[in-house]
DNA sequence: TTCCGAAGTTGACGGCGTGTCATCGATGGG
DNA sequence: CCCATCGATGACACGCCGTCAACTTCGGAA
């Protein structure tokens, strides 16, 4: 999208002209003005006016860079996921046994999640009293590398043969849960305890878990594609 | 639309003044629209407008009976909270062994979602890619209807001495996005597998989990009161 | 039956956020 | 040094928001 490819010719590999430059600036500007605003009124009430009022830019500018505050709320959540999906990724890949698979992947999140003081935690405590979540595209892709990384163990004998989209949504469920309740206690975030807890849960429930040989029915996730 | 039934006295016994029945009735009217245009539009892109304009009624009209468009989102999950809490506060209470609970739990939750074609499915399938998920008030006091139920096994000696706040989360996180993947999958709803799957997890989890002895730290859920 | 105060509905209005676009200043290749 | 192009700017037209004075309807009292 960005990104300092520009590839000129042999150019030194860091000093774009003026142009590019200030558009890698506004639009930094930008999404750190989101993050301050959508933490001080929560995402809701946010406006896109809020946001650039926050910014020494005009009105105008805005829409150069994002369609709506959808969207800039969109590429906040992705850089959080574009940075933990290759970790998540990268532990599950080592992993040679259901506990070294289960484990790597709840301490990882956890931990980043107790780590990270600007993106969730500010976000996610919204003004008021209704709770929002909202999973952009990245998010999801997220998951359904964990479906996949899920259904590669059963097919190297690492998992019994469970449902794999079930099993994938309810390592996610639980993650997300246990995390923002551990971001509700007090501080320091416990992130070894939530890690310790999910992973016992899960450790002691995939064995009891039946094991569909067939899958009956589990194949066909329908495609969001409407 | 009324005029004959001016009949007062000698009436059946419902029939309240003309002033109540048509609050009823308004109110009533403005939800059904809700629903009807949430589902249409999405959650995010519906205003209150669209929502009086699908309604017989003026713009201020909605202002006597709602706020604004959160709080009708949050009358209708509200009245399937409501609906909901009862009927798994009446399973969980008869249990007498963790099997009952959890089980009971689980097949009262997505038989509940399953047959729910108005409320649920509707209004979470959201245009376009991003899924919202928003807890009220009323949901979250189901959370901790239920968390209470659990402290309460475990002091019954039916549960072992977990850490009931995860515990709490973790059932909560694995019942909504195990719902939302069923709600994915092909008709008919496989409600009863779902419920031996998450069943299953949990009854083979919960035997695994650290006897949190002291529950250190688990005690301070950092109230909402800010 | 008639009357009148209270309850509730109506829609126009001022204020504000939205997304667009003509204008203009800055940039950088020639 | 010049000027074509890129992008920032902010005024504008439009629509939604929540309010409120005027009006309609209801129902109790005489």
């Amino acid at each position: 999208m960005d990104s300092q490819l520009a590839a000129k010719p042999a150019s030194s590999y860091a000093v774009q002209g003026k142009r590019e430059r200030t558009k890698i600036q506004n639009r930094t500007l930008i999404l750190d003005a989101a993050r301050q605003v959508f933490a001080e009124l929560g995402y809701g009430a946010t406006t896109v006016r809020d946001i650039i009022r926050a910014t020494p830019l005009a009105s105008g500018t805005f829409y150069n860079y994002f369609k709506s505050k959808e969207e800039v709320y969109q590429a906040i959540r992705d850089d959080v996921a574009l940075q933990i999906r290759p970790r998540l990724r990268d532990e599950r890949i080592k992993a040679r046994t259901v506990e070294e698979f289960i484990s790597a992947t709840f301490r990882t999140f956890f931990e980043f999640v107790a780590d990270d003081h600007v993106n969730f935690r500010n976000i996610r405590h919204i003004a008021d009293v209704t709770r929002v979540r909202m999973d952009t595209p990245e998010v999801i892709a997220g998951f359904e590398e964990l479906r996949e990384d899920i259904e590669k163990a059963i097919k190297d004998g690492v998992f019994p043969p469970v449902d794999a989209d079930f099993l994938m949504a309810a390592i996610v469920g639980v993650a997300f849960e246990i995390a923002e309740r551990m971001a509700l206690r007090s501080e320091p975030r416990d992130a070894p305890a939530a890690a310790a807890f999910a992973t016992a849960l899960f450790l002691g429930g995939i064995k009891a878990l039946p094991h569909s040989a067939g899958l009956p029915g589990a194949r066909d996730w329908a495609r969001g594609s409407a």
